[in-house]
Order: C-alpha cells, then structure tokens, then sequence
DNA sequence: AAGTGGTCTAGACCACATT
DNA sequence: ATGTGGTCTAGACCACTTC
C-alpha cells in the first residue's frame, strides 16, 4: 500500500481500539514495544500515536503511558469524522444521498466569493446551489462557489454525486485544508419551502473556504442545515 | 524560557507572520534556512510549521516551499484562537467580563454527568450555573459539572471570575483537551428572560467534556448562546 | 532507581516541482 | 538535474511517574 508507515500504524491501531482489541481505559503496549512489534523508530510510533491523540481515541500520560480514552464506541467513530475532511456524500456513505440541483451557472465571481478565493473580482466562478438529502430529506442548501480555471469541466451529472470526487479522481488535485465558520441564525421562508420546516425554525449556517495542497483556494461555500440534523464534533488540544 | 524550542520557534514565525514581516502569498525561508537560523534540526523546524499550518497560517508544498495563506491578518487571529482550548474569560481577554450564578452546589452526578465523566452514578459533583456576561450583555447560560475529587476547593469567587484559572494556577492542573459537540434549537422561555432574547430566538447549545493531562475528564459542560454572538471557527486538515 | 513519554539531533532516502 | 519538503532511523538527553 501507498500509505506512510505512520499511517499503517494509526491504522492498525486505531482499528484495535474500534474492534475492543484494546478496551476503553486500558493501557497500550508501551513506545518502545510498538517500536519493535511495527519495525519502526521511536519518532514514527510517537506520530502514528499522535494522530490517534489528535483523534480523541486515546491519551498519553508522560512516565505512565498510552490509555484507550473512555468514551463510547459511537463516540469515538463520529469523533474522528469530524476532524477530517469529508464532503456531504463521504459523510453519509452508508446512507441514500441524492442532491437537488437549483442552479448551475458561471457568474463573474462575487465580492465576496472573489475576496475569499483571492482571485480578480471579475473572474468567472461556477455558482452551484443544491438542496442536498439524505434518504428523500432535505437537509441542507449548499451555495458553492468554484474558480472555473481551477475546477475545470465540471458537469452537472457530477453535481448530482459527489463534486470531490470528481475533483480528487477526475481531476487528480489533492484537497489539503478547509476553514470553517458556524454561525446560527432564523431561517427565511424560502429554507424553510427548501427543507421542509416550519416558520420559526432556525438553521446553522456553515461558511467554508477549501484549500487544495498547492495552497490554491478552490471553494467557498455556505451550508444552510436543517437544526435537527446537525450537528458538530470536535476536539480540541491544549 | 520553559517553552519547547519547536514552539518557541513557532511563536517567532508566527508573529513575523501578523506582523507583515512575512507577507501574505510570500515565500517563507527554505526549511534548511530556518535549520540554521534558529540552530535547530530539520525535525524539529519541520513540527514548529506544522503547528502553523494546523493553526491554518501557512501552507507547504512539496518540492515547491512554504507559503503564507492568503487571508487577512483578522482572519488569521480568530482562526488561531479557535484551535486552541480557552476559556470563555481568556476569550474575551480585551472586554469586561462579569457572572452572574445562578446555582453553585455539590448533588449526586446524574446520569449523562456520570456516564461523560466516566465517575460512579452517585459520586458527587459541583454543579454549576453561570450566566456570562460581556461588557454587561448576558451572551451564555453556562451548567457545568466537575468531580469534587478532582476539582477540591471550588470556591463561588472563583465562579465569578475564571474556573479554568483556578484550575490551571491553584491547583496546579493541566488542562490537555475537550471534545466538544455543537447543535442548534430553539430557545426556551427561561433562555429568553437570562439571555434577553425575543421569543423566536434561535441558541447555539456547546455540549463539552474536558479532560486534564492524566486523561481523567475534569468538566461535563452544556453552554446556551445567543445565536447573534455565537460564531465557531475551526481548521480542518485533509 | 527504573521506566515512561517528550524533545532534539544528524543524516539518510524518497516524492515531487521547477529556480 | 537540482532542490524542495516528507519520512524514517538510531541514539541522546530530559521531564515526569511509579510499571
């Protein structure tokens, strides 16, 4: 496999941990015996460990060692989603995803869709809005805007599926980063036609800006989510 | 300085970075540069920018070098912020802060409490309720629960001012993480007196456990806020 | 005192982009 | 072809807990 030997190792790992190999509150294999069983050096068990401390599944205590963290199962696989990056159709791989495409256009780049791209306030993006939904329900209006010299040849059957992965397949770009902003606020009649609700329900309202490896900025979006179906999970260091 | 010389050298590139020094866009020093500059180890310059890169500061590309993003200087300051484990009063370090209790007594840890912080169903916990204020606008209702074994000496001045202090400077803790869960609903009539808000106000509900550097969980928290004053920013890696 | 994880080094080799 | 950042090693020393 193409994997990085660090990876390999949080793999292994973590799938331990997922399949009760190693039980919650239990103590790992120290350091150096990890060293030996996986062939590998102290830094690189120290970064495979890492990502699992980075995932929440685990803690290290200096002088004592490594414990499984004390959190349900569920928990822990919802816990590690979050801190990646995921698109709507990754995250719903085990569900029905269909998507409503309202509008697939190229427009000259709006301000403020320009500012956050950094690209020329004039530039063409494709502006994509879709209702997305998960087992015939409407969860979630997606505005999503995309730099056309970037993105190239996108196509609406692509809308319809999964945009990332055409960008990552299709296209062969690697996707590095995204900043994301939650805010809430009161949902307008128009969401609440789009996401079947009723007039005083509210939204949260998720503004993203995704960044591929070479540092180019390849989308800005903005989520509008049904309140009852989101939710947000993280950890946080430090 | 008792700073690990990996941050110590993140915090000089850091601030070069805010302070324009570093410019947006612009090529940072090679890694190998930076090697010599600060008589360090490629290993050790490579973890410093890695914590830039988490903080979503900067982005590297192999083969290429390492770049400055290209969002504003505002930006960069909030997103840094959100990655990192602050309390509400660190948070609002430059504004008057005040709290108002609403409880602040010792019961039996109820169910959810106990299950969080992985402690006995009966074991006795602080409970506390907090509306938070800035600069006398009342923003959280905060309930919050802590092991009286693990946090001994609560006092309620210390409720008025900062727990986190306490628990990092009196008792000598370290604080390691949290895991932190955010959801939208609607607000009770209860929130709307506290919070000031009108009926139809939508809140931001922060569910959070926190655990000290021995991974024992130290705080089970729910936090309400305003809708119009709750915004969280995250970075999220590939 | 012994043993843990944390940091740091100097150097090796690899993958990728282009000066 | 050269030079970038990415990974990995073997070993050193330090900070912390108690195996």
């Amino acid at each position: 496999m193409g994997l990085t030997k660090y990876r390999e190792i949080a793999n292994d790992i973590r799938s331990k941990i997922l399949k009760g190999i190693y039980k919650k509150n239990e103590q790992l294999p120290f350091e150096k015996e990890l060293c030996e069983k996986y062939h590998a050096s102290k830094m690189t068990v120290k970064k495979a460990l890492d990502l699992l401390v980075a995932e929440g599944l685990i803690v290290k205590k200096r002088g004592s060692g490594t414990f499984v963290k004390d959190i349900q199962t569920q928990e822990m696989q919802r816990m590690m989603l979050s801190n990646q990056f995921r698109g709507f159709t990754a995250t719903y791989a085990d569900r029905k995803v269909s998507s409503i495409v309202l509008d697939f256009s190229v427009i000259s780049a709006p301000e403020r869709v320009a500012t956050y791209l950094n690209i020329q306030k004039d530039s063409f993006v494709y502006a994509i809005r879709r209702v997305r939904c998960v087992d015939d329900q409407p969860l979630v209006i997606e505005s999503m805007y995309m730099p056309i010299h970037v993105i190239t040849g996108l196509k609406k059957e692509h809308l319809e599926a999964s945009v990332y992965k055409y960008i990552e397949e299709d296209l062969g770009l690697k996707i590095q980063s995204a900043h994301r902003t939650i805010r809430v606020r009161k949902s307008t009649a128009e969401e609440q036609r789009h996401l079947r609700m009723q007039e005083h329900d509210p939204v949260a309202e998720v503004e993203q800006v995704a960044f591929l490896d070479n540092g180019q900025a390849f989308e800005y979006s903005l989520s509008v989510h049904r309140y009852d179906a989101f939710e947000f999970k993280t950890v946080i260091l430090r």
